[in-house]
DNA sequence: CAACATCCCTGACATTTGTCACGGTCGCCT
DNA sequence: AGGCGACCGTGACAAATGTCAGGGATGTTG
């Protein structure tokens, strides 16, 4: 071990998950929490100014989610591994947050020991990924929707009619309901409520 | 203060959390996490074998929620107060949450170094609340749903065809769309699928 | 260039959905 | 008993939804 320890980053809009886990991480005498902040647009600010050696950014966050947050760190502070925690195993979050240039993936469920040995694993230049996601994100395969489709999926949400879609994405009543239905061929469901539900679960929106 | 710590049970379906919770916990001299569950049919069991004093619990968890868990805990472990912590802020939870007998409930949000105090005040016999959570909850009011509406909201969340719904719930399709029809005009809104969204945000289901 | 694939868009069509008016049953309360 | 409210069901109608065949624009590849 080297006697300077491993600055770490917290990213998590929850306060109080936020606080536990710099609790969790200070437990370590090899680690040292430097910042701590809960918004997805504070992730590069706080970094330029603390100079992590590792970001524990969360997914779910106001401001820009993690995986933008991932891609601008990745881009404006190099040194910075980052290491994606996310409440929800979904495949599509582990391929943008590996492909926006995260070290390492973790979600909530895995036993709190394990915290600490994935930082320093991604420290050291290593990848930690959850293998039973890894394998899931595998046969799941990328995102079967095309960009027109994933954005009316996304308006579609919050549960609205074709007619509120078709104005917020400033497409044709008919256009929209096209959309919808390919998007209900490629995700095997009989419903909108559905599809929007399936390319929830797998991270496609 | 007394000599002898606050024995708190901590349940959470997170693990990372979970043991993120009994490390900040456990800063605190006066605190002492006697046992961890991570589903809501093993809190009763824990309590009995290890008798905490306070209890944490998380709302949204498997094998019955924590609203359930408060009530049998209450019943079956009297001399343990109840703090709920959750990630949502739903008004119909605290409401539920306290008629089921917990004596605070505080949401994710709360600064982590709120949460000790909290579990003080709940073991002093005090009852904590978040005060906009509070507010929000009496303008809310009680659900106006009925207990077969509620029935077919909940099997509609997934998003199934009527006669999906129809079969699980074991009605006539007729008496579905009418049972939906109620629920989009008390929820003021004009689909199933932004009734759902509203009943879920209010926590109705 | 021609063939091809992909995406975006439109309009017409059958199905599903949401609404309404109505009757009937059951349990509860005055 | 009578009134009341919640629940279940029916039938019918208008509106929204999902599906289909096809046209146009663009980029890619042989």
């Amino acid at each position: 071990m080297t006697d300077t320890p491993i600055r770490v980053l917290l990213a998590d809009d929850q306060a109080l998950v936020r606080g536990a886990l710099a609790a969790l991480l200070s437990l370590e005498p090899d680690l040292e929490v430097v910042a701590e902040v809960g918004r997805g647009d504070e992730v590069v600010e706080a970094a330029r100014r603390t100079g992590p050696d590792v970001a524990l950014v969360d997914v779910e966050m106001p401001g820009g989610d993690g995986i933008a947050a991932t891609a601008a760190l990745a881009d404006a502070v190099p040194g910075c591994r980052v290491l994606v925690v996310t409440t929800f195993g979904r495949p599509g979050y582990l391929r943008r947050a590996m492909e926006a240039g995260a070290s390492g993936f973790v979600v909530k469920d895995t036993p709190a020991r394990q915290l600490a040995e994935a930082v320093r694993r991604v420290h050291a230049g290593l990848r930690v990924v959850d293998p039973s996601l890894a394998a899931e994100t595998l046969v799941a395969g990328r995102s079967p929707l095309t960009a027109r489709e994933t954005d009316v999926l996304r308006a579609a949400r919050d549960g609205g009619t074709v007619a509120d879609l078709a104005a917020v994405v400033h497409l044709s009543e008919g256009t929209v309901r096209n959309h919808l239905s390919a998007a209900i061929g490629k995700t095997g469901s009989r419903t909108r409520a559905e599809a929007v539900r399936i390319a929830e679960q797998n991270g496609w929106l």
